[in-house]
DNA sequence: CTGAAAGCGCTAACAA
DNA sequence: TTGTTAGCGCTTTCAG
């Protein structure tokens, strides 16, 4: 008593298996009989009919899922990226199979073989680094890519990022508005499209708002991670320059500088504010509310999700970028420097 | 010039693609000699040979993935769940496919008959109500299934939760033992198990403490949410209810406090002590850092993965359930009660 | 130990 | 519009 096939269906429809196929496949049922169609249908609904995926694969050579490549879902940036994807992919019939990477390159290529071996149809990638070989390689091959959040130098893919460079220019503004003239930048990874093109727009933002330009000023973490920027921000203040102001690769980072702060009896925002990127949830009930510059978050992954099936189904066209537009988003963790600069 | 198959191989190989079958297939590799093997295996290497799985699951009916039915993937409680699964289900050869119900048993069953035209081969859930027809109903058709976190009464299916009782005794005696006399329990819904354990352990932590019994200090919050917390401890404001102290169902709905707590000006933990449950990602942050009951979420992720494999390998084994200890993270939300209760 | 042969359930030419 | 036929790539009897 296993599970009823086409030819059940077929059977009790009283037609072939080939006609039944057309008549279930909304695709195809233009070429049958409205009439047999209506019975076929109603055949396989009374039958429980569940048509089997294995089957139509190895037929059709397509297996209705993607693959998400992610750092780690346990990042809270991902999660509703992941379901913006599931939402436009879902109702077109597809899955997602979501896999870490742990910003391990062995890892990844590990993780990605597996998702090929499953026979995805394409992937939509968030560990892009500038300079990527393996997504490259991938892509020749006829791999189908979409990017998120990050991008991969001279890679021709389409891609849905948030304007970074508008981000750290509102972030800017709002510390220079306030008076602020010695901003830090906690910059993160530079072989990573966001660290790089955040650290440039502070520089950019530093020449055109008048700021004090000074190389000491950037500090690089190896890392998009609390850890990471806790580090960073040890390193800058052991070298007694003076700033009033951090602006922050991201909030993970920002929150590594709030362990600092909290290690060291530093006030915040009174003697430095600080500003991060992403506004992951439950920033809003930090010690102090963190400042931050707002992402779109599900809508990355809605447009991710649509690209993909865009070049699934029209594989020929040119890859479209988009850049989601970006807010800041103003809470406690910012506010005027002190009367004098109390760090170097 | 597409990819290559077992003929392919066999060929090259110069043997049967039956013989290539057994001898790439570990556990027919037995049945081969070893020098075929061997030749059989670097052919297969040398073509970049990739077992094609759609031929093998339409043959053994077997589909290497399995379902993790979630409320919410951006709840920060489930990434670590996931990649608990899913570092246990990899190694395995499994994938999990993740699904969202928004706590929408509409949506819940959708979802989950997605997942059956998929031909998952069990399913982890994370969704399970006390009264749970459809998971009966799953069971009763043969789906193997693992309950994670919370569990459905009368069904016998293997479940890995935390140990509820245990955690709130932890957090009552905690409190007690700062003198808190009059303790509110904003419970969760009570048409889960967690919800209904922990408001169960509740009363007898009370009475066995020696605290006020008094039914009004209990409220329940219709879902684990910030703003069904902060609604439900607005209602119990409202009836002047003395009490110093907060345990809430869990994190979000503690979360939920602390938003009432700013919008009336209520000192925390001065006037009020909270704890929390669950113990979610960068909570020693918050304003106060939240006291709350720690809970191994990896280690779930893990168990339930483990047992879905069991599951599947050994299907008569009699159900096996596990409770994970946990642990109580004392934080800045606790304190003794102020001299004179403020509320009441 | 290896080969031959059949078939998992479906779809897509092709023919009628 | 419908049926016939063949085959996707693999595994698994059954012979040898």
């Amino acid at each position: 008593m296993s599970a009823p096939t086409l030819r059940d269906v077929a059977e009790a429809a009283g037609v072939h298996a080939a006609t039944a196929s057309r008549a279930l496949n909304p695709e195809t049922r233009g070429m049958v009989n409205t009439d047999t169609a209506r019975r076929v249908i109603r055949a396989a609904e009374s039958l429980g009919y569940r048509p089997n995926p294995f089957a139509r694969s190895l037929k059709t050579a397509r297996s209705g899922t993607v693959g998400m490549v992610l750092p780690d879902l346990t990042n809270p940036l991902f999660p509703p990226i992941v379901r913006g994807v599931e939402d436009v992919l879902g109702p077109a019939g597809y899955s997602a199979l979501i896999v870490n990477t742990d910003n391990d390159g062995d890892r990844e290529k590990a993780q990605i073989g597996s998702l090929q071996s499953r026979q995805v149809e394409g992937l939509i990638v968030a560990t892009a680094l500038l300079d990527h070989p393996l997504l490259h390689q991938l892509h020749d091959q006829g791999m189908r890519l979409v990017l998120v959040n990050r991008r991969t130098e001279g890679l021709e893919v389409p891609s849905v990022t948030p304007d970074d460079a508008t981000g750290i220019e509102l972030a800017m503004r709002h510390l220079a508005g306030l008076g602020h003239r010695r901003v830090l930048h906690l910059a993160g990874p530079q072989r990573t499209s966001t660290g790089l093109l955040r650290a440039r727009a502070y520089e950019d933002a530093v020449r055109r708002l008048g700021l004090v330009e000074d190389t000491r000023l950037v500090e690089e973490c190896l890392q998009w991670s609390e850890d990471e920027g806790a580090q960073a921000l040890r390193r800058v203040l052991e070298q007694q320059v003076e700033f009033t102001a951090i602006v922050a690769g991201n909030d993970l980072i920002a929150l590594g500088c709030y362990d600092v702060f909290a290690e060291r009896g530093i006030a915040c925002p009174e003697e430095i504010s600080v500003v991060g990127f992403n506004d992951m949830p439950f920033l809003d009930k930090l010690r102090p509310p963190l400042t931050t510059v707002a992402i779109p978050h599900y809508d990355i992954g809605l447009e991710a999700g649509r690209m993909l099936l865009e070049s699934i189904e029209e594989p020929r066209r040119f890859p479209r970028s988009i850049l989601l537009p970006l807010s800041l988003t103003v809470r406690g963790s910012t506010a005027p420097p002190p009367a004098v600069a109390p760090h170097g």
